[in-house]
DNA sequence: TATGTTATGTTATAATATAACATTATAAGA
DNA sequence: TCTTATAATGTTATATTATAACATAACATA
């Protein structure tokens, strides 16, 4: 089982994992012989920056404080679709938001722990689930394509917060 | 595993499953002593007799049909909401859109085979699945409250329909 | 520097969802 | 049956999310 939960959960200070997630980026980019250029930098390193996903309009707000000029949602949504294509952003359907892939590199499940209350969002990728799903898809003679599992919950920041009181 | 699939994905006369759905539906809302009025009804109605997931403003079009009156959108809303609450509807995020549950009274996993090609949807239950992600939820430390899986891929009949051109 | 490709700008609008307040049904008690 | 509380809907307006369609610009390569 693969998971960035106990980073995420916490504050902590990322920039570093922002500059490593940034590198992997241009990584992915090169291999795919595609640009990672500006306005697709600044939106991923916005999602990095905020650990909680984002939505367009947020980040296009946020956008125009760093650019000098101020950008149009289909921009936004043609950056966020090229970053989604490379496996780098996700998509959370529940929340109509976007947020940084703390593993783009590695095999995926597309889990996504979503705390109620504070909002963060921590991705797991685990192989017996996969497993498990393509199983239950083979009996029903489905071919899957893809998979996205929101769990929904609170996370342990929110839940020691509120015993403590 | 509990699921509809064999049902949902063929085309099969399901009058029969709207009437004991709607009984369903009866029943528990006189568990919970609330009303399932007309309205309410109709929607659910709507929801059987289309075995795809239909979007508010779907619904609205086709309530018009049915009912004397046009209806507003807060009011399917509404209704929706109430539904869902009750658990005899599910929300498709990823399509905003929503869909009868087939086995309202029934352990959840909230797992949603969804075909990229016609449009189907069927549900899935399976305990060991909620027993994984239950799992992964302990060892990160994360109180479930909620989930929902969205499988994409292309249902049997369609992979049938396909591989016979 | 011409040319094709890729990305963005621009305008407009589609599609989904909800806020806020007024009105009407409905049910339960006096 | 009246009254009153509650629940549901009507109504208007608008917020939020997303995309269509076409024009322009940026960039790489021959």
């Amino acid at each position: 089982m693969l998971t960035n939960a106990r980073l995420a959960f916490q504050d902590h200070d990322h920039v570093r994992s922002i500059n490593a997630a940034i590198k992997q980026a241009q990584q992915k980019c090169a291999d795919a012989n595609v640009s990672l250029n500006s306005t697709r930098e600044a939106i991923l390193r916005l999602l990095w920056q905020s650990n909680r996903p984002l939505g367009a309009y947020q980040l296009q707000q946020q956008l125009a404080k760093v650019a000098d000029k101020p950008i149009a949602p289909p921009t936004i949504y043609r950056a966020l679709e090229f970053l989604q294509d490379l496996g780098l952003v996700h998509k959370i359907p529940s929340l109509n938001a976007f947020i940084g892939c703390p593993f783009p590199n590695s095999e995926h499940s597309n889990i996504f722990l979503i705390c109620e209350k504070c909002n963060i969002v921590a991705e797991v990728s685990d192989r017996k689930t996969n497993q498990l799903l393509q199983e239950i898809c083979q009996k029903a003679n489905f071919k899957l394509n893809s998979q996205i599992i929101e769990l929904f919950g609170i996370c342990p920041n929110c839940e020691e917060k509120n015993t403590q009181k």
